[in-house]
DNA sequence: GAAACGTGGGC
DNA sequence: TGCCCAAGTTT
């Protein structure tokens, strides 16, 4: 195969949005905050959240001396709030451990609450400019059409696409590779409509030459959601986030018709943390 | 390894 | 109108 970073880091050079969490200025912290925030979540719905976030808590100290209920109502609606929770542990840790700073070794980070192989990629690629194969959905469809040739990537991460990952990280700038490749899967090569026309790497490219097959294969997990506790836990947790303090049963009641799964739902929040009884009422976490 | 875990926008 | 998707992690 053909090089694929000269055209890819060219291309991301002219396209590249300008995202806060980018640049010279954006610190450990405002990445390690975007990264939690991305996880699952589009960048549109991200922006505003993670302005107002830096803003209250300019740094891990910031958070980890806030009440992580603070942490779950400023989340908003991003959606997966346990996110919240572990990025407000994550920087108790960070406190506690680390001396307030964002650790810059990816063992370290990996320790950390809520990050995972590619949070901890991420983080200390972006952050700190380690070299590491930053192995994210993007990144294993971009890989998937132009080395596979196939339309997606397989269900799960393989022990093949992390080592082809590997094989392509520069020496050099290995950050810049990693966000690049990124931002083309996030705004060329992406995954209903693929503006092939406007890749930079299409010549290169095996999904393309073989004439763009539709993918075979397990058919890629549907998510069920209305109806589901999920739904249940979310507008439960939306009634805790719209309150001041603490809220009563029956407010809670008011929103889910169905008293099991309304049970079911509140007790996996309180086990989760997410929730606390304060005697009958109920409230987000000190 | 499968399933659970929120929310909203695009086609 | 629904179905699919979005910088994953945890159990």
């Amino acid at each position: 195969m053909s090089d694929l970073h000269t055209p890819v880091l060219s291309w991301y050079a002219e396209h590249a949005r300008e995202l806060p969490w980018r640049g010279p200025e954006a610190t450990p912290w405002a990445v390690m905050v975007s990264e939690f925030m991305l996880q699952q979540t589009p960048v549109s719905r991200v922006l505003p959240v993670h302005e107002a976030w830096l803003t209250t808590w300019p740094t891990p100290a910031a958070l980890a001396a806030a009440p992580s209920g603070d942490a779950v109502r400023a989340w908003g609606r991003l959606g997966y709030p346990r996110r919240a929770l572990r990025l407000h542990a994550s920087a108790v840790a960070i406190t506690e451990r680390h001396g307030g700073e964002v650790p810059d070794s990816y063992e370290e980070l990996r320790s950390l609450p809520g990050v995972g192989d590619y949070t901890a990629a991420a983080i200390a690629s972006f952050a700190f400019g380690r070299a590491h194969a930053v192995l994210d959905t993007n990144v294993r469809r971009v890989l998937a059409r132009a080395v596979s040739g196939t339309e997606f990537p397989p269900v799960s991460p393989t022990r093949a696409e992390r080592d082809l990952a590997l094989s392509l990280v520069p020496a050099a700038d290995p950050e810049v590779w990693a966000v690049a490749v990124m931002e083309l899967g996030a705004l060329v090569c992406t995954a209903v409509n693929p503006s092939c026309e406007r890749c930079p790497i299409a010549a290169q490219c095996a999904w393309l030459a073989a004439g763009r097959p539709a993918h075979t294969g397990p058919p890629r997990k549907a998510q069920t959601y209305a109806g589901t506790d999920r739904m249940c836990r979310g507008r439960l947790l939306a009634v805790l986030r719209d309150a001041d303090g603490s809220v009563s049963r029956a407010s809670l009641d008011a929103v889910w018709p169905d008293p099991v799964q309304r049970e079911r739902a509140l007790a996996s929040l309180v086990t989760d943390g997410l929730v606390v009884r304060r005697g009958q009422r109920y409230g987000l976490p000190d």
